[in-house]
DNA sequence: TGCAGCAATCTGGTCTAACCAGAATTTGTT
DNA sequence: AACAAATTCTGGTTAGACCAGATTGCTGCA
């Protein structure tokens, strides 16, 4: 655990901690004294994890857990840092992603470069190399999704949806253990290509929304229903 | 600048430091000099900054500022703390919070409580007092149109837009100098929460679209065409 | 003059030790 | 049992030190 990065332990601690002990955390020196490092190692991370609302520091008292956190910043550090999330923010993170995908699919075909084309291509052609290689496109299909929301020129809008992307990674991956799942993907993004190039917005969108219709449905099928609608 | 928060200072004069010095920012030793404070505070400080990816701290050599920044957290900080953005930044802000705002509008028709129907009623009364008495809404317009995103009961939801408004309430408030906008603004308000409540999605979602179109080009007005499009 | 090589300096990274003052808890007394 | 006092605990903050690689500058050789 040296060297490198205790914010995702400290992080993943103080969550445990919390949850068995009603919202407090253990204080700076005992996860010092837990973790090997000094209580200035800590106290980098716990101001982090402050910045993202996931704790708050409340002087001489102690640390405390924000249990009911929805914040768009923590949900993309834990997604990041390979923390488990409730099955509500799962939910609520699935159907944001959705709207933010159409959306983009739909400026995209308005707004994308001879480039970006080209990037898609690039990645239609892996894709299909890995399919006839008998792989996953797990990562082409991230790969494929991004690069879809860079061709709206928006950067803010991708920095937005590359946050939501590290949250399915291993999920899609099982996802993509299937070979009719990756023939299925596979032809699905071909169409949304040729809708982009042609420029049809609506349809692209119309598309994507099916694609993800598929997708997506797996991502919370295993859930618990607890989502707000739709 | 003692007892509270100097992250905001630190990370202004960090961005002034490196436009004046190519990306390059003051050592940590001189950060604590020059705030008056102990390095293990200004680690802190960069730390969360770090985390953002405003900067990058290389190991031995010193801290490099992101210039080309254009990350979610990054810009919601910079909202908060009331740093100016690149009006390319603001461009993409405006772009995205419409998108939201928008889809906001045409899920909370759908999903809108009794309860959310009430507070929203209850900000149209207090907007409609303040006007009377010749006062500015720009708090209320903000509240208003948080509540509808709160009424998608999606927090997440929720939690991205709320990082938008902190960025326009400034020009807001010089935006509602003017009674008549006041009083357009709040009709069309009212109209919206007419359509909530009737339930109808596609109307309420193009009130609001016709609605932004008004404030938000106040918004950009004023900055050098700088935008991807529509 | 030009450049290679070495030495001093600077930098982020990390740690131990200490003090403060208020919060939280324990103890002691009535 | 109830209240008050003493003690422990906590986050907040500082000062000083050491490490090792990166950077810079100087020096002397060619």
């Amino acid at each position: 655990m040296q060297g490198q990065e205790i914010l995702p332990a400290i992080a993943a601690h103080l969550l445990d901690s919390a949850r068995a002990n009603g919202g407090k955390a253990p204080s700076e020196r005992h996860l010092a004294e837990h973790f090997s490092v000094s209580r200035g190692q800590v106290r980098e991370a716990l101001a982090i994890l402050e910045s993202m609302q996931v704790i708050e520091r409340r002087a001489k008292s102690g640390i405390y857990v924000n249990t009911d956190n929805s914040g768009f910043e923590a949900m993309a550090f834990f997604a990041r840092a390979g923390i488990p999330l409730e099955s509500r923010q799962i939910y609520e993170a699935v159907e944001v992603r959705k709207i933010h995908e159409i959306k983009a699919a739909e400026l995209a075909a308005v707004r994308a470069t001879e480039e970006d084309f080209e990037r898609l291509q690039d990645v239609l052609e892996r894709s299909e190399q890995r399919i006839a290689a008998g792989e996953g496109i797990d990562a082409l299909d991230q790969e494929f999704h991004l690069q879809i929301v860079r061709a709206t020129q928006n950067t803010l809008f991708l920095s937005i949806c590359t946050s939501f992307y590290e949250l399915g990674r291993q999920r899609l991956k099982v996802y993509f253990r299937d070979p009719d799942r990756n023939r299925k993907s596979h032809e699905e993004h071909k169409q949304i290509y040729d809708a982009l190039v042609k420029r049809d917005s609506a349809l692209t969108s119309a598309l994507m929304v099916s694609h993800l219709r598929g997708v997506m449905s797996y991502w919370t099928e295993l859930l618990e229903p607890q989502a707000p609608g739709s």
